[in-house]
DNA sequence: GTCTGGAATATGTCTGCACATAATCACGCT
DNA sequence: AGCGTGATTATGTGCAGACATATTCCAGAC
């Protein structure tokens, strides 16, 4: 049996409850022995399951069924026109404003709020711009951009392209945070996306840095109804 | 060098753009000369990194950095009172109404919208329950159970714990489909989470299904402000 | 009874080898 | 030129064996 046969068996008797939750599992050695498969091509499909959740395992103590799972999803970010196209429109962008600003505390706050981050510039790149689907707005991008982290960045960056585009052609970042939350329409967004003040809408905030240098924090508030889903 | 060491210098290569994006990093082979290791470990560092989005990887047409990677946030979907109780807060819980009722066709058309689902049965059990953290409304949980697919549910099922946790220890169920919205909370919403009505709140879908038998379907209001995040 | 150190054990990882599989490429045929 | 078709090649996977490492457990010291 390959590793996917036993990555199913395995996963089938937890469903059965033959591994009752709570409950551990044999030792990779036996399940090689009773799958008559080789130990590592065991280890390769526990390691899965446990990559997945569904199995918790610790040297010499063994593997078990955790009592209650924490379920796991893979949040799958694309690039806004991508997703766009994906739901079959045809996507649209439009630049609201670029400048250079200095952004307002809380801001700042946000990009900063990494463990060990450099300070960001004083005055950091603002750019508003709107995607939108068969001219539809779709999502509103509020953007911002620290200078010091990607030399070469000016105006003509984001006149034809989304930001987002540019930054993950030229700058290279490793790691951040994405946080969902709600909020209420303030009268310019609900302007711009064509719907009612104070609408609730759909906010995703992120983060993005390079090493300790905070390169972009990206508010992207969404047009109402909008839903962000996943399987898992 | 051992696997975590070749994945940590593939990746610190990839961020310096000595393996730029759109180009292709050397084969497992040549990697494992130059590492002084076995192909396989090589193969293990690169699998890793071919699951985290940051390479992708074909055969005989070799690895290469993606333009635009899909970047992927794993969103961990914890147990609600574990979730409280993380964040520092006495959890507590307080079941609000409890009933076999015949769900609106929208709700159904939800809880049934997957791949070769069975239908549900035609009166659901809609539990209804307030998530507390230092008694204060920390989320509002609207769950359709399918009755069918959970047998020995009642109404002492939810009585004194969530019904989320009773499910997990249970029923065992396998896939589902996670979405989230913003919504504008309802009277009936605002006096239970003591918000404002009309107040905009995260809301979190979640199906779940036992092979193509439709589970659960829960919809999570969460408190105004409160945000769901991850690292990436 | 309690503490400590060593034995036992299950998982974690590496190696070298082999073969499978998919995709590309070059060659030769028409 | 166009089109198969087979050789080539990079990744995917499996196996047997070995050693590493974390953790538990137990026996002996106090």
């Amino acid at each position: 049996m390959d590793w996917r046969g036993v990555r199913a068996e395995v996963l089938r008797r937890i469903e059965a409850r033959d591994y009752p939750p709570g409950g551990s599992i044999p030792n990779e050695a036996d399940l090689a022995t009773e799958f008559g498969c080789a130990r590592a091509t065991v280890n390769r499909a526990l390691r899965e399951l446990a990559h997945a959740g569904r199995i918790e395992r610790r040297r010499k103590a063994g593997t078990r069924v955790p009592i209650a799972p924490v379920r796991q999803a893979i949040l799958a970010i694309p690039i806004i026109r991508a997703d766009i196209a994906a739901r079959g429109l045809e996507p649209g962008y439009r630049l609201i404003s670029a400048a250079l600003e200095r952004p307002d505390p809380a801001t700042r706050a946000i990009l900063e709020d990494q463990p060990g981050a450099e300070p960001a510039a004083a005055r950091l790149w603002h750019v508003v711009a709107l995607h939108t689907g068969d001219g539809a707005p779709f999502v509103l991008e509020d953007r911002w951009i620290n200078p010091d982290a990607v030399p070469g960045l000016g105006p003509e960056s984001f006149a034809a392209i989304s930001a987002n585009e540019w930054l993950v052609a030229h700058a290279g970042f490793s790691s951040g945070r994405i946080a969902f939350g709600a909020v209420s329409a303030p009268a310019a967004t609900a302007r711009l996306l064509g719907c009612a003040p104070a609408a609730p809408l759909l906010r995703l905030t992120r983060t993005t840095r390079s090493g300790p240098r905070p390169v972009t924090l990206v508010r992207l508030s969404y047009a109402p109804g909008h839903e962000i889903a996943t399987g898992f």
